[in-house]
RNA sequence: GUGGAUGUAGCUCAGUUGGUUAGAGCGCUAGGUUGUGGCCCUGGAGGCCGUGGGUUCGAGUCCCAUCAUCCACCCCA
């Protein structure tokens, strides 16, 4: 019991693992510079009244699930939870809004939640999200969502269909919420325990519940209120609009007026993408328009759109599909010297190879011929060079090909960078 | 915070109604092969049976507690 493991929630990236993160860190890196978004990287913790002021004091997330603690100048600091909190507070402390309007930013790193774990979800994970500030137009909306999709096109993530819906802003939301309360005073006694509760602290929040019998109560009823029907024009333009977009972005939606956010700041758009066998944490990805919170958090009066992507489910989804196989196969060497009077020029030659760019490995425990053969089969190579005695002579196996030359190792050099060259080409 | 399941080798797991020195496959390692990987064969290393207590002549096995992991609720990425 003295062992010292990993903390509850945490867990390591082992090698095998680690490439497919690297694979994803890639295309995601890679589709951000293709869409026009920066990079920001923001500190991992933050003042917890930031996070308390942005995400919501009622929600989960404030109220239980952050570690918050005090520094030593007794000030009250968070494990940052989620990424646009910070985001939004360092944009508005370097008026990014000064470098011309829209910017729009990326992030990836990791949160952290005191939750219980389960599948698909951990106290440490990670997001990569973006945010994009300074227009209202729909465009902006359906943009984030098409770089999305790009993202998962990319990566191979077949089956998937994001959910929408439209909250619309404050006057519809405070339109709808009253209409729902009144419907829901109708069928009080069909909810469940939870609901009863949620339907004075968040009744929004009903609509997703899983109860069987709180769903069957309320949306199979004729008189379920929709939000839809209770935008403003405006915010009714809007919607219709970014469907339109999205159609032509060739993004496979559907609406789903039930949907509704955790967060406090969203408004107007949400979105998510839900996918199926990964247990009962199936959202990958969710976002929306937050078009108050820079002005709630003291900025400028800017809306702002944006979604975050949990990693460690996205991998999740992608463990069943041809991007797991996807293994990079670099040609590489695997030096073999079993002469103690060889081994400086056999770390001479290790090095020589790596400075033309080719990967390269050798032993270091003074294995037996067989061994290090087996050695260099296990590391992938695909040729075993051996050091002979003689001056700048080498041996050389194409481990597929089963055929061994000897040749001066200033010609396998060459053949080296040969290959190079055709395979860059 | 609440429920359920599971803890035996690096990994996946056997282990009978409680009975000698706890096993297999894979992996690792050495050899069979006087320098040569994969296939085959032989050997070796590696276990406080999660931890602590209890019952018993005797506990991997039964009981209690505790810790950990997984899954689900809640909520979220």
């Amino acid at each position: 019991m003295n062992k010292i493991q990993a903390i509850k929630g945490t867990n390591d990236i082992l090698p095998g693992l680690v490439e497919m993160w690297q694979n994803v860190e890639e295309v995601v890196r890679k589709t951000m510079i293709l869409y026009g978004y920066s990079e920001i990287r923001t500190p991992i913790f933050e003042e917890t009244g930031l996070f308390a002021r942005s995400i919501g004091e009622d929600t989960d997330i404030v109220g239980k699930e952050m570690y918050t603690f005090n520094d030593m100048g007794n000030r009250s600091i968070t494990l940052r939870p989620e990424g646009t909190a910070a985001v939004v507070r360092a944009f508005i402390e370097h008026s990014l809004d000064q470098k011309g309007l829209p910017q729009k930013l990326w992030y990836m790193g990791p949160m952290f939640r005191q939750e219980r774990p389960q599948k698909g979800r951990q106290r440490q994970f990670h997001q990569f999200g973006v945010e994009a500030i300074g227009s209202p137009s729909p465009m902006l909306d359906a943009e984030v969502m098409i770089l999305f999709d790009a993202v998962c096109d990319k990566l191979g993530l077949d089956n998937r269909s994001i959910s929408i819906n439209s909250l619309g802003g404050t006057a519809s939301r405070k339109a709808y919420r009253e209409a729902l309360v009144s419907f829901l005073d109708t069928v009080e006694n069909q909810l469940c325990e939870n609901c009863r509760r949620r339907k004075s602290t968040n009744p929004l929040r009903i609509l997703d519940c899983k109860v069987p019998g709180c769903r069957d109560a309320i949306h199979h009823s004729e008189d379920l209120p929709h939000t839809i029907d209770y935008l403003t024009e405006e915010d009714r333009n809007n919607f219709e609009t970014l469907l339109k977009f999205l159609d032509s972005g060739n993004v496979t939606y559907y609406c789903d007026y039930s949907l509704v956010r955790g967060l406090d700041y969203y408004t107007g758009t949400v979105f998510e993408m839900q996918y199926t066998d990964l247990g009962a944490q199936n959202a990958i990805m969710g976002g929306g328009r937050y078009d108050r919170l820079l002005y709630a958090l003291g900025g400028p009066d800017l809306p702002a759109v944006g979604f975050a992507c949990g990693i460690e489910r996205l991998i999740l989804a992608l463990q069943n599909t041809k991007f797991m196989e996807n293994t990079v196969k670099q040609k590489q060497v695997y030096i073999i010297h079993t002469d103690g009077n060889l081994h400086s020029r056999a770390l001479q030659y290790l090095q020589r190879i790596r400075s033309i760019g080719v990967a390269a490995d050798m032993d270091f425990l003074g294995k037996s011929m067989k061994a290090q053969m087996k050695a260099a089969s296990r590391y992938g190579a695909s040729f075993a060079m051996i050091v002979e005695p003689d001056d700048e002579t080498v041996s050389v196996k194409d481990m597929e090909k089963s055929e061994q030359k000897t040749m001066p190792f200033n010609a396998f050099l060459s053949l080296l960078e040969k290959t190079n060259r055709d395979l860059n080409l």
